[in-house]
RNA sequence: GUGGGUGUAGCUUAGUGGUUAAAGCGCCUGGUUGUGGCCCAGGAGACCGUGGGUUCAAAUCCCAUCAUCCACCCCA
């Protein structure tokens, strides 16, 4: 057992896995391209206030799951548990109200939650993020779920199932809350201790409860749809419309009510068809008050966030071979000559393009040409003394029965100009 | 924070009270002078998660602890 283990909940990811990381990042850079979104990346610490007055200090985010600390200066900082908040700090910092509105900004990288890790959950989670800044139009709405149906398309995520639900502007809102409470009242008793503590500080959170009694109860419920106002409504409806014309399939559903407490009107979930529990790959909502929350002035934003690690696993369960490297030449030096030789002759290749492995000098021949093999090179590079004096290179074709053949540096590029 | 499962070599596992803990894969070396894959031989690699207890004797039984996985809560 090694003395020493990663932190709880905080995972290496082995040369192994890159392959369908990458892939995950690259797609991310397509799409965000495509759709015309720049990069920002913003520190993975922030001032501890931007979470808290954001995302609600009754939220579990803040409440529970935020690593908070002290530097030596006495500031109170947090590890970014999510990333929205950091953009619109950044926009409101830079005077990003002045550039061309809207503006699209997007982020890759990793944020923390100090929760008991399990199945396709962790304490340090990578995310990729879109934020759409300055425009309140429905139509920005759909834009950014459209990115991310995009996405999922592109990485062949082709059984994800979008949920999404209007829970309004802040003011038709309160009237559901109020509504919300005077139904569930009378059954106060009846709820579960969790609901009974969300009847006072969050009654929302009580509509996505999973505990069995408590949907029942829920289920006879007041609908946010019916609450929100005119506004709203016709927001709500409207990219609904732009989905049906972009043929993305959807479920409205009024259990969808986010974590975080500066959503308004659109929020939505993408999870897997078969999942379970934890399944959710990625959502996202309509946040009209952050900007100002964050001492901004007023500016509507729509966003979504998306978890690499799930959207890996979901990809795992479709394709689970690894990709090995393609390497295109191994070098074998033999004496000390070839050593110093081989070395010299692997930067030239590289400098004209190829992938070149370097043999290790001491090891014999037998093992250098399995080392070779082990690591898939198409070709093995033989560089003795007896090649050095002659000016030449053994090149030995390795997945072929093509016979070895003692060429010049020159010659050496042009064949592997031809053959790789 | 709550509940359950599991900890033996790099990986997958065998071993359920009795010598020096075993195998497959992987790794390293070799199978005459400088030629891979297949094959063969050899080698390295484990304080059996950690600490305590029971016993003449513990990888094996008991307790604790830690880690990990799974579920709940919540979320990506």
């Amino acid at each position: 057992m090694a003395q020493f283990q990663s932190p709880r909940g905080m995972n290496d990811i082995l040369p192994e896995q890159m392959a369908i990381w990458q892939q995950i990042e690259q797609t991310c850079q397509k799409i965000s391209r495509q759709f015309g979104y720049e990069w920002i990346v913003t520190p993975i610490v922030e001032d501890q206030r931007i979470f808290s007055r954001t995302a609600g200090t009754d939220s579990d985010i803040v409440s529970k799951e935020m690593y908070v600390f002290e530097d030596r200066g006495g500031d109170s900082l947090a590890l970014r548990p999510e990333g929205t908040a950091g953009v619109v700090r950044a926009f409101i910092e830079h005077g990003m109200s002045n550039r061309p509105q809207p503006l699209r900004l997007c982020y890759f990288g990793p944020f923390f939650r100090y929760d008991r890790p399990q199945a396709g959950r962790y304490r340090q989670l990578w995310q990729f993020g879109v934020e759409l800044i300055g425009e309140s139009s429905p139509i920005a709405d759909a834009e950014v779920i459209n990115l991310q149906n995009s996405l999922y398309k592109n990485l062949g995520l082709s059984n994800v199932e979008l949920r999404i639900n209007s829970i309004g502007s802040p003011e038709s809102r309160k009237k559901y809350l109020d509504s919300l409470k005077k139904f569930l009242k009378p059954q106060i008793n009846n709820l579960s201790n969790e609901s009974q503590r969300h009847f006072e500080t969050n009654p929302f959170r009580i509509l996505d409860s999973k505990i069995e009694n408590d949907q029942k109860i829920v289920s006879q419920a007041p609908k946010i749809l019916e609450y929100i106002d005119n506004e709203d409504r016709g927001h709500f409806k409207s990219v609904c419309n732009y989905l049906d014309a972009l043929n993305i399939n959807y479920k409205i559903d009024s259990g969808i009510v986010r974590g975080l407490d500066y959503y308004t009107r659109t929020v939505w979930e993408f999870q897997p068809a078969d999942g379970g529990s934890q399944s959710t790959i990625g959502a996202g909502g309509r946040y009209d008050n952050l900007v100002e929350i964050l001492g901004g002035t007023a500016t509507p934003a729509v966003g979504f966030g998306t978890g690499i690690e799930r959207i890996s696993l979901n990809m795992k369960k479709i394709d689970e071979h690894d990709q090995i490297q393609n390497i295109d030449a191994f070098t074998i030096p033999l004496g000390e000559a070839g050593a110093i030789r081989s070395v010299q002759i692997g930067n030239i290749l590289r400098n004209a393009g190829f992938n070149i492995v370097s043999g290790i000098a001491g090891r014999s021949l037998r093992s250098q040409l399995r080392s070779a093999n082990n690591q898939n090179a198409s070709y093995a590079l033989i560089i003795g003394d007896d090649e050095v004096n002659a000016n030449r290179i053994q090149v030995k074709a390795l997945k072929t029965e093509q016979e070895q053949q003692l060429l010049s540096e020159e010659e050496l590029i042009n064949f592997l100009n031809t053959s790789v």
